[in-house]
DNA sequence: GGTCAAAGGTCAAAGAAAGTCAAATAAGGA
DNA sequence: TCCTTATTTGACTTTCTTTGACCTTTGACC
C-alpha cells in the first residue's frame, strides 16, 4: 500500500461513511496529497468506475467540482453489464431495442420512455457513416445504464 | 455553488416564484452581489436563455431596467419547431438541456426521463469526433421531438 | 437642439477549474 | 531477466467564470 493512489482511494472511501454521495475539488485533493491533479482522474478513472458501482459528474471553470455518487451493491444484472459494455462491439438497432425492452420487463424503464429512447437511438435519429452508428449506440446505452443506476440507486434508498 | 453566477441565479428564479415577470436594475443587483455590472449580463446570457423559456427586453439610460419574462410554453410550437431543427446548425449538449428542460416544463417531459435523455445525448456517450457531435444531438433531437408528437397524436385520439 | 449623466451592452483578456494524453517510472510475473 | 501492467508526472487543452475597459442609448435639463 505504498502508492499514492490507493492512498488517496482509501481517503475517498472514508469519505462515503457518512453518505453516498461526496463532492471534492480536484486541485485541493491533488494538493492535500502533494500529487499532480491529474492523480486524482487516475484513482477515479481505475477506482471509481461504473463497474465498481460509482457514477462520477464534474464542472470545469471557477467554481468546478467533481461528485461521486457510490451506487447501492443490489444493482440490477442487466445495467451492470451493459455500464460495462464495450463499445468497439457496436450494437445494432435491433439489439438495442431488445435491451430497451428487457428494462422494460424488469421495471427499470417504462414503455413510454424506452419508445422515446428507442427514436433516439434509430439510424434516423443517429446522422452519421452507417459504419459508426452501432459504435455510437453502444456508447448512448452505456450512458443509459449509469444514468438509470444511479436513479434505481435513490430509489432504493 | 462556490461561484456566484449560479447565486445570482438562484436569487432571480426565486424572483420568479410569484410572478412570471421580473424587473431588474442591473448596476443594483450588481452591487448586491458586489460583482462587475456585466456579471449580471453573463448570468443572463448562459442561463435565462430563449432556450430555456425566457425573454429578456431592457432599456439603457436614466430609469433604464432589465426586464425579465418566462414563457409558458405552448407545447405544441414547442414540438413543431424542434421536428423542423436543422441538423446543419447543430445543438450543443447545453442546448439540448435546455430544451428538455423547457419539455419538461410543458409536462411533455418528466424529470426522470429527461435526465435519461440528457445522458444518451451527453458528450460522453456519443463517442464521435468532437465536430460531429452537435449534429447528432440536433438528428436525436429531431427524433424524440417526432416521437413525442406521435405520442401527443394518439393520447388525444 | 445640444450636453451630460445614468443606465445598460459588448467584448476580450485573465483566471479558475477540470480533462486528456503520452512519456517516464515502478512493480510484478513468467 | 524481460515483458507486461500499473502508477506517476507534467505539458497542454477545454470549459466556464470573473473583471474591466470602452461603447451606445436614453432622458433630463439648459
Amino acid at each position: 500500500m505504498a502508492n499514492i493512489s490507493d492512498v488517496i482511494e482509501q481517503f475517498l472511501v472514508q469519505l462515503f461513511a457518512d453518505s453516498d454521495n461526496v463532492s471534492i475539488s480536484r486541485n485541493e485533493l491533488a494538493n492535500y496529497f502533494s500529487c499532480a491533479p491529474s492523480q486524482i482522474n487516475y484513482v477515479l478513472m481505475t477506482r471509481f468506475t461504473p463497474a465498481r458501482g460509482y457514477v462520477i459528474e464534474s464542472r470545469r471553470g471557477g467554481g468546478g467540482y467533481i461528485n461521486l455518487t457510490r451506487l447501492s451493491d443490489n444493482r440490477d444484472k442487466l445495467l451492470d453489464e451493459l455500464v460495462n459494455i464495450p463499445v468497439s462491439g457496436g450494437m445494432t438497432y435491433t439489439a438495442a431495442v431488445q435491451i430497451l425492452h428487457r428494462l422494460c420487463e424488469s421495471k427499470i424503464l417504462d414503455e413510454n420512455t424506452a419508445k422515446l429512447i428507442a427514436a433516439i437511438m434509430s439510424d434516423k435519429a443517429l446522422i452519421a457513416p452507417a459504419v459508426v452508428k452501432d459504435g455510437l449506440r453502444a456508447g448512448m446505452m452505456r450512458s443509459l445504464a449509469a444514468a438509470l443506476l444511479k436513479k434505481e440507486d435513490k430509489e432504493n434508498g
